[in-house]
DNA sequence: ACACACATGTAACCAGTTACATGATTAA
DNA sequence: TTAATCATGTAACTGGTTACATGTGTGT
């Protein structure tokens, strides 16, 4: 139940389209939210119906049209009142690699690759992705109005990440370790 | 798609009833699978529709009737190959709480309030529930055909869950400690 | 010549959640 | 007498995934 909150924020930041919205998830929720540019439309046409956003359409000539959404104030109280309210922190796992990993005692080789490419997975996660959302965190602390404010509670989503991500990439070592050593 | 394979492994364990099934998800999967069982019970139709399982009823007296599953040779092969199909090891996140994180500039009581939540139980998880847990696998791996061979993995599954608490607790420490220091 | 960015959606499907209904036996 | 265990499901809903359709302008 957290998309059409994450639309409100953002839309609390600054008026946008489906595509503006689609694209900062991708750039810098992704970490910990993921969401399809399908469902944030789907989404978007709820909210409006419930008057919790509006929209106006713009003609261009050298693009598509396009629609840009506004957070009401009816969406900016719904939008807070969630903010405050608290829920159990940590939701239910499910996890398909480990339920590979719990059933995978007759073939060790199976196991191990899912293994290395796990650690595979976790270590680019940790060179690459993780820089990637660290520049764009940057980036929009620039532009994005009270950015300097919020930038400390974005490191911190990202520091999320990459904590699960190395704890992650060590219990893969590990699982890696003990079975080559047995076989 | 992992539930309906988790079914199918645990069938090849043993035959058992979706109530024995949802009790063992329960003490033993929870960990990186939840499943309602109202879940198990329609996965268990939609198996047996397929013909990757059969079921026969049991009468009972003094206990309600039961229904009784197994796993069809056709239900083991599509087991095994599913084993052995590797799969994008992270999956998409969606994490609520980070979603909340993420946004909560605006009033930094409530946003600690939530970080204390997390780790509260992540501690809670790291002392009761890994314990249980770990009964539970010592205690499955004594009744359960080759639960010996097995139990080496099942504890890998384990340590992924101690792992990731430890690391989120960490991390929600680190976020609690600088928002009280900027304050 | 080709891919990528822009831009918006629909439809069908799949999977997880919540609430409900039923009702006996047994242990605290 | 109250709660827990045993035992099976249905129905409605919510939310995430996949596939598809359309079409221009810009950079390599």
């Amino acid at each position: 139940m957290s998309l059409p909150y994450g639309i409100l924020g953002l839309l609390t930041y600054k008026e946008s389209t489906g595509y503006d919205l689609t694209k900062i998830f991708d750039d810098s929720l992704n970490n910990f939210w993921h969401a399809q540019s399908s469902q944030i439309y789907r989404e978007l046409g709820r909210l409006e119906s419930e008057g919790l956003v509006t929209s106006r359409s713009v003609i261009q000539d050298n693009r598509p049209n396009k629609r840009i959404y506004a957070v009401t104030e009816v969406g900016r109280k719904a939008f807070t009142d969630w903010l405050g309210k608290a829920e159990p922190a940590r939701e239910n796992p499910h996890n398909s690699l480990l339920m590979r990993i719990f059933f995978g005692a007759d073939d060790a080789e199976a196991t191990l690759a899912m293994l290395r490419q796990c650690l595979e997975q976790c270590l680019s996660e940790l060179e690459d992705d993780c820089s990637d959302i660290r520049r764009n965190i940057e980036e929009y602390a620039r532009v994005m109005p009270n950015g300097m404010e919020k930038r400390k509670y974005w490191l911190m989503t990202l520091d999320f990440g990459t904590a699960n991500a190395r704890a992650t990439a060590e219990w893969a070592k590990r699982c890696i370790e003990q079975i080559e050593k047995e076989r």
